[in-house]
DNA sequence: ATTATCTATAGATCTATAGATAATGC
DNA sequence: ATTATCTATAGATCTATAGATAATGC
């Protein structure tokens, strides 16, 4: 033991992604400081040295999850039919630890803190935009309304299809809600 | 102290109802027997004489919250577009405790067991079954895939509307959902 | 000297049980 | 006599703190 400066930040950083990682499995109440630690490969001692109680770590691991949507952020910028693919795909379903946290954890948002809610609302909003951009009609009002729909549908069956135990259900959502979100996104209806 | 055979079912079946209502509110884990029991009317002494263990309630109380999915499903079996309309409402989104636990448990529902996940998924089963039935088009394949969006879209708006701080933005989410479900149920698609 | 982490533990909270109390029901 | 609920508490678990240990860094 005794550490220099430069390695509590990356500890510091580890103790955050662990969390980051399980509360997305689990829950925000779902794992206890010393569980979390022991994943960081620490003990539950110095835990105090790095946040000044439970909820500041909630809070940091909870912007740092956050910042997950990103990559999401960026497919749906680029390509945004190959994101919606790859959104509800078997592999970001199995992920969850990694997985897009406005899907996984928007039921723990609404029993959440308002600092929470008031940084996943910036993302949500900022997500619903850049859907907008990406449908190809021209009427502005129907593409803020369709951009929600395929939001929501996102959120949707993501959730749903790790929630439900029939395997083959599971897919459908996935890929049945994948299907009409193509269409919706289709280059031909520009020509409609 | 000292009640009745018939007063302890009506006792146990407020228990049951109160933590049906918590747990949609705070989650599965975020309520202690104490409190739940305070709820009721009651001291945590009197729990052990109703349920052997808190998983047996939590059990209890979910298999009671999914009943809470039959109006919904007698709605969209006689009024989907209005069943549609009430379910993206404000007050749906406000009514937490009340509400379709399909979407206030969908993130809880993977983190939790398999015979609760197994109750869940015959629910969401037969909610995508009815929503297809109110599809008016013709083509049996699509119906599915289209029943699967829609399905998706109505969990992920009612749980993102309650996740964001934004009102306004949480009115455009179920407002944007709502109104193209409405056009995928419109009667008019049946003359295409 | 300072500090990052450790072991150990105090204090709070929660699940579950024990024993008392006051009714019900054979 | 049985039992539905109560008060009280044992035991487990979790958050947070205290003090020890072994490095860093002026």
């Amino acid at each position: 033991m005794g550490h220099s400066q430069a390695e509590k930040v990356v500890t510091h950083q580890r103790i955050v992604d662990a969390a980051a990682k399980r509360f997305r499995e689990q829950g925000l109440d779902g794992i206890s400081i010393a569980d979390l630690m022991k994943d960081a490969g620490l003990t539950v001692g110095g835990f105090y040295r790095h946040f000044a109680s439970r909820d500041e770590l909630i809070a940091e691991a909870f912007e740092h999850a956050l910042r997950d949507v990103e990559p999401w952020e960026a497919a749906m910028a680029t390509s945004p039919r190959q994101a919606m693919r790859m959104y509800l795909s078997d592999s970001h379903r199995d992920e969850v630890s990694n997985s897009c946290p406005v899907s996984t954890l928007v039921n723990d948002m609404s029993r959440s803190t308002d600092d929470a809610r008031a940084a996943y609302t910036v993302r949500v909003k900022r997500m619903a935009e850049l859907i907008a951009k990406a449908i190809p009609t021209e009427d502005g009002a129907d593409k803020r309304a369709e951009a929600q729909l395929i939001l929501s549908a996102c959120v949707g069956a993501v959730a749903l299809s790790r929630a439900v135990t029939d395997p083959k259900l599971s897919k459908q959502i996935l890929d049945g809600t994948l299907s009409q979100i193509l269409e919706l996104l289709s280059p031909k209806r520009a020509a409609k």
